[in-house]
DNA sequence: CATCGATATTGACAGATGTCGATGTCATGG
DNA sequence: CCATGACATCGACATCTGTCAATATCGATG
């Protein structure tokens, strides 16, 4: 019933990890983590996350995003996708707006499995 | 007598900045951050980086690194410049071989900077 | 149902990135 | 001082990525 490698988002296929410092990582792992890690190496998706992580109720709409950035609104689109492709963005559209709220235990994985705090 | 901004490797540039969920990452940030994220944003250096950190020792000789991988030498030294620059490898030549250990405050304060178990 | 406004998708393009073979550098050993 | 072996650099190439303008989709509203 569980869903194949390679359906799963590059969120879930790095839940399972130990930290990269721990051990050596497996090609495999690592061919599974970078997509992960792809999805917040740029400087627009970074600050997108981030503004939606420390925006009010958790979650923003695109429309405020769309302000926040010099770029064009397929741009964003874009960069959202991207993000929410990779499992670290969530996406629900209510009426016309669609919001966006991150995946709280993603960031966290992903900070583990870089820092080793976790076990 | 402090170096300017333009030439602090991407980790001394990242060193100071909250967690990512905490406030909206400015967009001069979001452009110091997004280097050293790149810098681990393959699964080729992710896995350069996990070898070099697990050895015995905490460092690793470039002859070894080049065994691990099904790649041309000149392409793991690319890899190996790449998160060298980032700030996230050092170098030591000794003798004919070359050595790279983590630096480890880097990994640590990028993680802090997503997972914000830090202040 | 015609329109409008919010968001996504498409297609095109320039620039960045990963890879390799060839070559350069530099310390060591004969 | 020449040969060798370890590593870096260079130049070329195919692919990936970020961006935009144009267009499509899809609710809401008159």
């Amino acid at each position: 019933m569980s869903k194949s490698l390679l359906q799963l988002t590059p969120v879930e296929a790095v839940a399972c990890c130990s930290p990269v410092t721990r051990e050596p990582l497996t090609a495999d792992a690592a061919e599974r983590i970078a997509p992960l890690v792809k999805a917040i190496a740029d400087p627009v998706r970074l600050r997108l996350l981030s503004i939606v992580a420390s925006h009010a109720d958790g979650e923003a709409c695109v429309c405020d995003l769309n302000d926040a950035f010099d770029l064009s609104q397929p741009t964003i689109s874009h960069h959202l996708k991207l993000l929410h492709e990779a499992g670290l963005l969530e996406r629900e559209k209510r009426g016309v707006w669609v919001y966006y709220r991150v995946n709280a235990a993603a960031l966290g994985d992903l900070s583990a499995l870089l820092g080793g705090v976790g076990a």
